[in-house]
DNA sequence: GCGCCGATTGGCT
DNA sequence: GCCAATCGGCGCC
């Protein structure tokens, strides 16, 4: 096994038995490896978002409809939701707070660490910056797709391994790319990232307009 | 059955 | 900034 998961523990089951605001904040700062197909990437989580089940318009549990796609997400606290997302692309999820529950966490975006010339194939572009900002880019660059869905991430081949040292800054903002409480303070970002999926707010917005808000 | 929509991305204006 | 690609789910009535 690589020198990062000899390094770090795995999160274990309890950790995802919470509710997901509180599980997508933690992650930051995380760091995902993955071994699909042999191949080893690794980057650390600067960006989440969380979908909260029941109560979340956003969701895909929201009044815990069922489909044929979501019904991992009903599986149990960390285990893996992908689901396909505009017909084309993988997004990856980890189950939260409980079986049943409906709720989740997004991967967003990661700071490629290792294994980057695996990701510039997988990606079929050469920019670091563009390999890992972005759901749809980050399962493309980690080979995470369908076959993950409903396996238990820590018997699975991504894992994630908990943070070593405290996390630094995460900002709290409105979450991205939906219609659906999107105002909702529920994407949460490594304060300051240069690899999140979005760049970091300018010092001086020329209309001001909110862009979020950071928290200790 | 038909048409629209979506937790996205990349190419073009 | 706009928009096509691409497909499963949903409402329609």
């Amino acid at each position: 096994m690589t020198d990062e998961r000899r390094a770090a523990e795995v999160l274990p089951v309890r950790f995802f038995g919470r509710p997901a605001e509180i599980i997508a904040r933690e992650l930051i700062g995380a760091v995902v490896v993955s071994q699909v197909g042999g191949l080893y990437t690794a980057g650390r989580i600067v960006e989440t978002e969380a979908y909260l089940g029941y109560d979340d318009p956003a969701s895909h549990g929201y009044r815990h409809r069922r489909n044929a796609q979501n019904a991992e997400l009903y599986g149990r606290p960390g285990n893996w939701y992908v689901y396909l997302s505009y017909g084309m692309h993988w997004c990856a999820n980890l189950v939260a707070h409980a079986e049943g529950s409906g709720s989740a966490v997004l991967l967003r975006a990661l700071e490629p660490l290792a294994g980057l010339d695996v990701m510039r194939q997988r990606r079929g572009v050469e920019s670091a910056r563009l390999l890992c900002a972005g759901p749809g880019r980050l399962t493309q660059a980690l080979g995470m797709s369908r076959a993950l869905d409903g396996a238990a991430m820590r018997s699975s081949d991504v894992v994630v391994l908990r943070p070593e040292a405290a996390g630094g800054e995460v900002s709290v903002t409105p979450r991205i790319g939906i219609t659906k409480a999107a105002e909702w303070p529920l994407r949460f970002v490594a304060a300051g990232s240069p690899w999140a999926s979005r760049p970091a707010r300018a010092a001086s917005s020329p209309r001001g307009s909110f862009r979020g808000r950071s928290r200790g």
